[in-house]
DNA sequence: TATGAATGAGAGTTCATTCAT
DNA sequence: CATGAATGAACTCTCATTCAT
């Protein structure tokens, strides 16, 4: 009754994925080829067609487990500091969202950047997850606005910013290159936490 | 000056130039098919190598031909604050940026997300034009923190990360949305001259 | 007699047989295929196989059966106008004929419409079975013709005329239609013997 | 300027439709390969694609043009009989119906044997061209149930069987067969034209 | 008896590109 | 400068069938 270890339970579907995010990073979702896919897990393409429904459908699962997951990850780590101050909260935030983001690398990619292969169905259920993701920071810019911390003109613009900047750390960070997360993550605290703050000395631009 | 009317011919070549450019924004470089292109210009496919070299060769050249554009731009605009302080500089490197990206948002899309596109001999070139492009904004940067006004620890990253912001506007910017191009200028500008400036108080977080 | 209740061999097959037939005669042999087949009785695919040789072998059943009945039940019916005159044999068989091929639509569908799916070998042994049919039909007009009282060319070919105007009926009939079997039968017997028997006058055509 | 004899004008169209008919004859029209096919003109599968829309729409074509070109023919050769007696007309009508349908075998067979192929619009456009071919020999019946001359129960259902027996015809007949054209032409018109008139002696079946 | 997974063959269709006209 | 026709490669996906469990 004990399942052969590494026999066909959900290995061969978790491969397909893991090799999927590989090769749409690498090559786009489009110019990704099944044959490719199946070469790379050691199947036959007819074979993929035990473990997805289609291309299109394996590209909507990788994106929606990772929103989902981000989503209940980002959650749970702005539940840690319920309640303290805007300014600690978009700390968090930052924090959460670049060491994730820095380790799914691959992950991330794939949900920013090849949206465009969603058939129109799937774009909309994505795009909707990723509202209520933004929309998670939009809170935080909000409280500290109306706290008289921050100082934003638009904070739903603001937020676009921010993760625009978040974000891009994701493509160009490499793990073995010359700075540590720990480096990122200051470097993108600070600049991010200071670009928000209402300071006092009013150094708006000329 | 003077261009005989009725000759069509570099006509065609721009048709066909701007509407890949439309093409490949909405579908990405290797979604687009020459049929597609061909279609929208009103001619048979053939046709279309009577004015492009490969579809590789189409992609390459408008990449090409916006960054070039693009530095050369950028650089006389710097021309016009040389020997100001870096602030002011980095102000204007901020102001260019947001402009010409706003205002070509195709060419900077395609120009940013379709380099997986290029052959590799085309995409060394793009790559070194676009070093040359981030070298300048490394420089103000650095003069900045020379002069003990900014406050980085990492130029390069720091730039990566300004860009990543900037350039992520062009790809939410909506002409005929909530904010004018002035608003959006003016609200990054503040976020990130605060974000690099060295600060009095010293609000590093905590 | 007795069958176990839930002992449901014999019931998956007929459940298959049966809905092969229904799709057999809704898209084609070809076109039906065993995914669909599974799907419609409740099984996998590879259940199937339980119960069928091959999607070939099942057609050759199929329409073997068939045809295998056919020939009894002529006989039989024949068999009670056995040493009657012609006439009177022949509206027994169109009788029978068209009774059942009335009540037996999709299986004289198949059998007729789809010998193009049979392997050579099976393709032998069907026609072969048709032609003891056949046979029944021609050996009636040959003593009607030997008595004189019908007027044939060629039995052969008559007899091919005959089954091709009784068989096209359950093409197009429906048993919910206008006419009801009787109509039908009565229309059929009527046409064909006016149309075999040596008519007086010689109203042969100008 | 002249055009090269042979040379690729409607020349491959031709081709292609002719091996097409042939093949769907052959092997049914889901089972034709549109390789085969190509392979049978001497084209690479891809070239087919400059002569037809697609697989489903050379059918369509083929049933279509066979239809109209039946439709026309037809009334063309009524219009010969425009006027005489409905026995005349329909001795005219069997004529007609058996030499063409003699010539033209595959045509005919794939327009009465392949329409389960065709998507549900083509569907509908195709019966409805039979129902217009149907309701000439109707009329015909028609008029002579009206004039006293034809004794027919149903002259809708009269027509379904006198075609069901004269395009049977088609199937089993061989130009190089036991029997000449004007043979069957003789045989089926005799057993047509008995079936349906009203005979003096009155006799019904028993 | 039923199943999930695998397979090899092959389906129709689209692709970028070439070339004679 | 534009075209219709041709090409070879590649695409996603479905097929009937097998086999260990």
């Amino acid at each position: 009754m004990t399942r052969t270890v590494g026999s066909h339970g959900p290995t061969t579907s978790l491969a397909i994925r893991k090799a999927g995010l590989r090769l749409i990073t690498e090559h786009g979702f489009e110019a990704m080829s099944l044959r490719q896919l199946a070469a790379e897990v050691g199947l036959q393409t007819a074979s993929l067609y035990n473990h997805i429904k289609t291309k299109q459908h394996l590209l909507f699962e990788l994106i929606h487990e990772h929103l989902t997951a981000l989503l209940e990850q980002t959650d749970a780590a702005l539940a840690q500091v319920a309640g303290e101050s805007p300014t600690r909260r978009l700390e968090r935030f930052v924090l959460h969202h670049l060491t994730y983001h820095m380790e799914k690398k691959r992950e991330v990619f794939v949900a920013n950047f090849e949206l465009r292969g969603l058939s129109p169905e799937n774009y909309k259920v994505i795009v909707a997850l990723r509202r209520r993701y933004e929309a998670r920071l939009i809170a935080i810019l909000d409280e500290g606005v109306a706290a008289g911390m921050f100082d934003l003109l638009d904070t739903q613009v603001a937020a676009y910013a921010i993760l625009a900047m978040l974000t891009g750390a994701c493509t160009w960070y490499r793990p073995d290159g010359r700075l540590s997360t720990d480096d990122v993550v200051m470097l993108h605290t600070k600049m991010l936490l200071n670009g928000c703050l209402h300071l006092a000395g009013g150094n708006t631009p000329s």
